[in-house]
RNA sequence: GGACGGGUGGGUGAGUGGCUAAAACCAGCAGACUGUAAAUCUGCCGCUCCUUGCGGGCUACGGAGGUUCGAAUCCUCCCCCGUCCA
């Protein structure tokens, strides 16, 4: 394996990191990987709870990928044992833990997404149970003596919770140890996290040492903030950007942040170098380049990543299209009904517009976010004649647009 | 095991017998304005039925019973969380 300078591969892994504890260490570890020629083991761990992946995954996914750019072992871990102790990592509450089932499919369809960014054949994927599983309840309580409870409250989510009378399961505390002897086992170089996994990634160095490992070097990323621009990206809280979603989705959703957040995606999700990222702010700031157009860009540059230059390239042309001209997209969900007597348009718009209930989409109508074949319609009563053939199209606020044909 | 405090709608959190589908705030949604940005303004914000009305029904304040014409509010038992004591 030939790899690049040290000071090279050390520039290269610093974008986007927000912390590497300690990097001269990376750099001895990097020098040592140089003279003898053997890759550094990069360990990144995940939970297999959520099995859709979104943006916020990415970044450190993406470092994990710079690691392997540079020709050394991306170790993709699922927890698949830690998964069913249940992670506290980030919830201020006890997770209810998963089936062994849910786990392995959970795991499956992660792995399918992560091969988007990491190379499927140059990653080492393990799950944790192989060795996690093994351990007798006398490795367990040896592992557990290695570590203080002083030290393990001092976790920012421990000790907040116990600060404000919040319940902690025993359970809870041994994760971190758990997952501090998977670094242990894979004999990891570095580990990879987001900066909420400090502690754990701290744990792992202490641990290695008190089982005879030189210490790994822990290396997060910063959280991707939603598209809200205000908290972490993550499913519940609606902000995210999935990656299995279609161009014209991604597309929209990246448009939506606030400017401010472009600089942050920039240089979180995609590769330009940070000099072209300083100028395109530069140039956005002194009123050189539209905002807006500085953020198509970034919108393009990524979608480009999850599906192809082309498909970004026209998701943009549908943007404008539909959102700046204010025209129908040129391709709508189609919805064939057979000729039947009247129906209610709130009761259908449940269906076609995917609304939660029928007393959302009269509320819709009422507030006149509703247009049949581009005239509003505000009678929450309003019934939709399917008596001959014909068609007509629908708007439902501002993304929601379909087609109706009656047969 | 004992003493005490607490469990309300997506979140925080008012509410101690009817005027409460439940204050307020946040989040969310829609409309206006825009660059589907931010800010701002306006409205909505449990479900359902119809003759869409300050309409009818149903569900909701940890759970189950009970008192009452009427309960988130009172009583009983149970579950859960926390604090202090052991």
């Amino acid at each position: 394996m030939h790899f690049r300078p040290v000071d090279e591969q050390l520039a290269y892994l610093r974008k986007g990191a927000a912390e590497i504890i300690r990097e001269e260490e990376l750099k001895a570890k990097l020098e040592k990987s140089l003279s003898t020629g053997a890759p550094l083991r990069v360990k990144l761990g995940v939970d297999p709870t959520a099995p859709d992946i979104h943006l916020g995954h990415t970044v450190v996914i993406r470092k994990l990928k710079h690691f392997q750019d540079l020709g050394h072992t991306a170790i993709f871990l699922i927890g698949d044992f830690t998964a069913m102790v249940g992670d506290p990592t980030g919830q201020s509450e006890t997770r209810p833990p998963l089936s062994p089932e849910q786990v392995q499919a959970n795991a499956t369809t992660y792995l399918e997404q992560v091969y988007k960014i990491l190379d499927r054949e140059k990653t080492e994927v393990r799950y944790n149970s192989e060795w996690l599983g093994k351990l007798t309840g006398h490795d367990m309580i040896k592992l557990c003596g290695h570590y203080r409870l002083a030290r393990m409250l001092e976790r920012e989510d421990f000790r907040s919770r116990l600060a404000g009378n919040q319940p902690i399961a025993i359970h809870e505390l041994l994760y971190p140890l758990l997952q501090a002897y998977d670094s242990v086992a894979l004999e990891a170089d570095v580990e990879l996290g987001a900066t909420e996994q400090k502690f754990n990634l701290l744990a792992g160095r202490e641990i290695q040492r008190e089982y005879g490992q030189p210490s790994q070097v822990a290396f997060t990323v910063p959280i991707l903030v939603g598209t809200d621009g205000e908290r972490k990206m993550s499913k519940s809280l609606g902000n995210y950007v999935g990656i299995t979603e279609s161009p014209g989705e991604m597309f929209g959703k990246l448009m939506s942040i606030p400017d401010e957040l472009m600089w942050s995606y920039y240089e979180l999700l995609t590769d330009l170098p940070p000099v072209e990222i300083i100028g395109l702010r530069q140039r956005a700031e002194s009123g050189k380049a539209h905002p807006r157009d500085v953020k198509t860009n970034l919108a393009q540059e990524i979608v480009a990543g999850f599906h192809s230059k082309d498909a970004a390239q026209k998701a943009a042309e549908e943007f404008r299209r539909v959102f700046s001209e204010r025209q129908a997209p040129t391709e709508v969900t189609q919805w064939f009904v057979p000729q039947t007597g009247k129906e209610k348009l709130a009761k259908l718009l449940v269906r076609w517009a995917d609304l939660s209930s029928r007393a959302e989409a009269e509320r819709l109508i009422r507030q006149g976010a509703v247009e049949i074949d581009d005239k509003t319609i505000s009678d929450p009563a309003y019934e939709i004649d399917f008596n001959k053939p014909r068609t007509f199209s629908i708007r439902v606020g501002k993304r929601k647009f379909f087609k109706v044909e009656v047969q």
